[in-house]
DNA sequence: ACACAAACTTAAGCAGACTTAAATATAAAG
DNA sequence: CTTTATATTTAAGTCTGCTTAAGTTTGTGT
């Protein structure tokens, strides 16, 4: 078990990667809490077991190994969370933190279990997509962050940012789940607050909550 | 994250310490299988922290509150291999392995939700008993080794040693579980090896096999 | 084209958890 | 009571993953 440092640099490049499927040391430091100097010792360590591609001051790329390696982590953690809300009953707010330790301690074994017990959900509880056994990401449904509607209209509820735990908690206390259905009330220019209506009772959310929920806009 | 070593010292100690509640620093390296340069090294600091007391050249035994911290530990990992069989389906020789790790993971509230799921259960798949929240150890009933018992007798078994996963993987096989009931039909007494029966089956086993397993005693 | 700030690497150092080899204390036997 | 064996500690060194401080490279703005 002396991977734990190395599998979390990978799921944090993995998942803050651009679209070329690159990323800047810098970055890596800011997500994980540590310094520059860490980060580049580390850089050093993943080239040499060609889990990245790495040329000094040249931004980072996982190889095909590094991909499938931190594929396989996001994976893990995915389902734990799953697992965790589903089968034990722990609320959305709780299920990232523990999973980002039991994410490397149970074996891909027991991963395989559990998935099947969630009958090879494609989706964790804050509607992010859980990669399969083979790698295979499911796909997700077009969404748009729900601080881009506007009166009058609507959209369900597919995904939500999941690192901010007031923030989850805050959610399901005004009833907004996954496939919550939202109707925007109000808008107010000036500050782009809404009133929005969920579940048959209305509430004024800021412009930074909306941002954080991702719908699949309605027809009008 | 940076207790993983300290509580498997911690664990080791509390389930090896002798009937005073003591133990030699020797035992201690040889159960987690690194030299005894390493131990004397991990005692000072676990003596330090007020978790064991520790004397040189002398036998180690925990104080209160690192038997408290121990006690925790079995709680854990004893839960964790309970969910792991009753609720994810895995076969009793494979939690062990799993909950070695896992135990250092989860948070205390999760291992409580376990527990609670599983019905505030007493004893572990393999017999061993369950601390409780508050530190309280389930009574056991009185055992003797499957090995003591001679021919006519027989008994239920109620515990099973679960070092060795072969053990374990034999034993389903032959169809032993916690409360078989198994009896004597002959004895050789050049091995000490016996034939049992054992839900309607008949098996030859050996000495260390029969060893290994605690039943308590049926009245002929 | 040049200057400067931001990003990145190097250097030196530390703490945790190990190792092997050597020194020392304790226990056991003669 | 002395010798010998065993247990334990010390010493010195390694590897991982971090830190701060100092030095380089790179990108940007004027
Ligand atoms: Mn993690
Ligand atoms: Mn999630
Ligand atoms: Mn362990
Ligand atoms: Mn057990």
């Amino acid at each position: 078990m002396k991977n734990i440092s190395k599998e979390d640099y990978l799921s944090v490049i993995y998942k803050n990667s651009d679209d070329n499927k690159e990323i800047k040391a810098n970055l890596i430091a800011e997500k994980l809490l540590i310094s520059n100097a860490a980060v580049t010792d580390m850089l050093r360590k993943l080239s040499k077991e060609a889990l990245i591609d790495y040329k000094p001051y040249k931004s980072i790329k996982l190889t095909e190994s590094g991909e499938n390696y931190a594929k396989n982590m996001v994976r893990r953690h995915r389902i734990w969370e799953l697992f965790l809300h589903q089968v034990v009953g722990l609320p959305w707010d709780k299920v990232h933190d523990e999973a980002e330790k039991l994410e490397h301690s149970g074996s891909d074994e027991l991963i395989n279990r559990m998935e099947e017990m969630l009958n090879f959900p494609e989706f964790d509880p804050h509607g992010d997509p859980i990669p399969s056994k083979d790698g295979a990401i499911p796909k997700q449904r077009t969404t748009v962050s729900l601080s881009t509607l506007v009166e009058n209209d609507s959209g369900v509820v597919i995904r939500v940012n999941d690192f901010n735990k007031s923030f989850l908690i805050y959610l399901a206390q005004i009833g907004i789940e996954l496939n919550s259905i939202i109707e925007v009330k109000e808008k107010r220019s000036f500050d782009n607050s809404m009133l929005i209506s969920v579940s048959q009772k209305e509430w004024n959310i800021s412009e930074t909550l909306a941002e954080n929920v991702f719908v699949e806009k309605l027809k009008a």
